[in-house]
DNA sequence: CAGAATCCTCGACGATACTG
DNA sequence: CAGTATCGTCGAGGATTCTG
């Protein structure tokens, strides 16, 4: 089994990572998911605390993804039916299986931003 | 400077996250993106190669992309002027910052798929 | 082989207003 | 506060055909 001209490994290998990669793409797209799921991770709870750590997002895009990220147990939402109507959003186990992706992400983002300026 | 009631770190540094995360997925955002980067570092040279690698993408959506992707030197584009026109596209170096991304998004893709087949 | 050219769809996303 | 309801846009992405 050497293959010492070929560093990559097998296509079967390949293809496997390609759907893995892909499916992965399709679980997190969109503009919006990682930043919510962030936002949750690093403790916001409430719908305008987590609406306003995120630059840009809208009620209407915030209310869509809280609702099918809470359908696919990525968050869990409780209501505490108090006088002034109160309601938590807190990340479950699976919700920070995405940790390492963000967190590869966030350094990505800071390292891309040193390059602009140093080259300016 | 100790606030041992917050894990959380101070609220500057979450802006930056998340504008360094929001960076991030605006440069790899869209389908093709990282599956594209992933299949050229994986040493996959030729336009029908790199199309056939990744499943679903079209000529027109590779040629996009390629060709975006080329101009923000993401990837080199070169041309052997042999008998049949023989085009390489290879990585650069910037390509190599998105590996760690990539690997923790394939990871992940592994890992969920392995979760599925277990529900079942 | 390596693409360019065309045409088209559809859903992600935005803006704004309103509700309990 | 925590959303829902409407309306609208625009561009990512798809399907197909054609070219050197």
């Amino acid at each position: 089994m050497k293959d010492t001209e070929n560093i990559l490994s097998n296509p079967r290998d390949q293809a496997e990572e390609v759907r893995a990669l892909q499916d992965t793409i399709y679980v997190i797209g969109g503009k919006w998911r990682l930043p919510i799921i962030n936002s949750i991770c690093n403790g916001n709870k409430r719908f305008r605390e987590i609406e306003r750590s995120i630059p840009g997002i809208t009620t209407r895009m915030l209310s869509r993804e809280l609702k099918e990220m809470e359908l696919n147990k990525i968050i869990k939402r409780t209501v505490y039916p108090d006088s002034p109507v109160l309601v938590a959003y807190e990340s479950t186990e699976y919700c920070t299986t995405f940790g390492n992706i963000i967190l590869e992400m966030i350094k990505w983002g800071i390292e891309h931003r040193k390059m602009i300026i140093d080259k300016d």
